[in-house]
DNA sequence: CTGTTAGCGCTTTCAC
DNA sequence: GTGAAAGCGCTAACAG
């Protein structure tokens, strides 16, 4: 590969000039001296070498982003979504992922390799719980990072977040405009953070809209499609009258459970049993019926973490931003045909 | 961040000893000395330069890998695991992935720019095609890279892919064995090179089984749910002796439309219609009933490529290897309860 | 055994 | 306007 000095060469000038003329260094090069050094790039087919002008400049404009554990089936759709939206919207801004992988039980080794050895610029950091440990790492080093997802309250950082609540509260909304009373939840363990949200966001829709807030309406569980069939069992314990005509899943996978298990009761979802799932994962909406689900605005989320690591990179002094994004609800059959009233989009 | 130098203040010796002792250099430092260094390493708390040592030593320890095109709904389940798969592997060879997009119409200059300017060590490709530029491009340039999938035959490149003609074979094999003689394919268009490779496993597994190649039987179509309806339908025309009792889809996406069209049309799928899909994406198990479907060894794929990878950085002249992954059945029940005899695994 | 030093490719201050 | 030279942090001849 060519470097600066054999352009310099080519073109009969000092590495100096070479290097003020591929940067745009003010505009004291002349002209002529300008055009030379370029064609003579074009002759010998000069890139500037990044490592170089990362060592130079301190920077590798590489963001750090873990994988998720991803088992044969990874049945997390939306990190699947993120990290690919992520990368698009890191490039625009100059930079480029650097992903890894980290053993669950230590992930902040790894981290602080990377850190330290500066191997990355900053971090965007996914899959947070409430109390997590690499944000208050991060935030211990004063290293740069963004999250997708909260964390402890009064933590002091960046993070943009899917609003659940508000998510979850649509749903509750729609299916209320079509008629239903009792509607159940399928939530997560009491311990999850996004679940609660989620959760919240379905009490306050059964309240607003004078609906019995029944303790047996909501259940909790793993995310799978086992504790889909579970909760719905659960359900059909209960009287005809106070059984759930509609549930609401705290995500896709469990709503499938949900629908293969009443369909093997015989119910015909849609019409027996409304079913709103949380995700938008690939082929819900090829299930029969449709799934009509809560989908996240991942691109945006996407764009708006990169806006702020930008910020961030930029500022001299620490910026702080905290962004609450709207998803949407998708509906398609699995509330029965929805009244045209009630479509949304 | 503390730096070599800090490193041989603290413990009163040159940074050339300090270079020594961390990179093992022989055993020329004396025990003490090489304590002495080893102390003031963590006094100070220090992490060598990734971007220094990479200047000096020309290399980036960086793979390069670009993203699939991920629509909202990527339905490419294989490359979302093979990205982490081989994310994975490559750390443990100790190199990590670099990821980036490009415009689908002009992926040659961010791949030549990524290589001129020394970001990447090298490159891994996937979603190959029949004549892939990408892959043309490297070979041209003598840029060390392995593909996920074959090319032109002719080429000289290290390569690893499924073998998808055995896969369908083996589909066909264990259909024949449920004692179907009438089975269709749904297949890609014809110009698909992994497409042709699955047919000609079909029309092998046919003819090896003494059956009739009825070209009604094989229909070309989109990698979308609504082919496998209009497979379905067109498979419908025929009339009741003639149609297939079993259909080979070269998807799991198609076998679905299959499975939904069949379903309306009130067949039930595993006693009217066996169906089998190819690449067990995520939720088909949930199916229902569960698809039968023919799982690429993503895994073992990652970790062959970045084998070569490895084979390719370290030798000084070029090694070429060209490996064929088998990929395995997975039975469900989407061809009925299978024969205790038939089970895989 | 350990230190001095050149140099990886680049940017930028300081002279001229 | 342009060039010489220092230096980013590290490795590895080469000296001693």
């Amino acid at each position: 590969m060519p470097t600066i000095k054999d352009v310099a060469r080519e073109a009969g000038v000092s590495i100096a000039t070479v290097s003020y003329v591929l940067n745009n260094k003010k505009g004291f090069i002349s002209q002529k001296t300008r055009q030379e050094v370029l064609d003579a790039v074009d002759r010998v087919g000069y890139t500037p070498n990044t490592t170089a002008r990362n060592l130079k400049s301190s920077q590798t404009r590489l963001i750090g982003y873990a994988w998720h554990k991803a088992p044969r089936q990874s049945n997390n759709s939306v990190l699947d979504s993120f990290i690919y939206y992520l990368a698009q919207a890191v490039e625009s801004a100059g930079y480029h992922l650097l992903t890894f992988t980290h053993p669950s039980q230590q992930p902040l080794r790894v981290y602080d390799e990377l850190m330290r050895s500066g191997r990355v610029d900053a971090f965007v950091i996914a899959d947070t719980n409430d109390n997590d440990e690499r944000i208050k790492f991060l935030i211990d080093a004063g290293f740069p990072f963004v999250s997708f997802g909260r964390s402890k309250p009064n933590w002091e950082f960046s993070w943009v977040d899917t609003d659940g609540h508000r998510g979850v509260r649509e749903a509750v909304d729609y299916l209320v405009g079509l008629g239903h009373k009792r509607i159940a939840m399928a939530a997560w363990p009491a311990g999850s953070l996004a679940g609660n949200h989620r959760v919240a966001g379905y009490m306050e829709g059964m309240t607003a809209n004078g609906l019995a807030l029944d303790p047996s309406a909501i259940l909790h569980g793993e995310h799978n499609e086992h504790f889909g069939r579970a909760a719905l069992t659960q359900w059909f314990t209960l009287s005809p009258q106070q059984r759930p005509t509609a549930v609401i899943a705290i995500s896709d996978l469990i709503a499938i459970g949900i629908m293969n298990e009443a369909e093997e009761r015989g119910l015909v979802i849609g019409r027996d049993l409304s079913v709103i799932g949380f995700d938008d994962a690939p082929l819900v909406q090829y299930l029969h019926p449709g799934l009509t689900t809560v989908q996240q605005a991942i691109p945006e989320i996407a764009e708006a973490i990169t806006q702020i690591l930008e910020d961030i990179l930029k500022a001299s002094q620490p910026t702080l931003s905290q962004l609450l994004i709207p998803p949407r609800l998708v509906i398609r059959s699995s509330c029965g045909q929805p009244l045209p009233s009630t479509v949304s989009e």
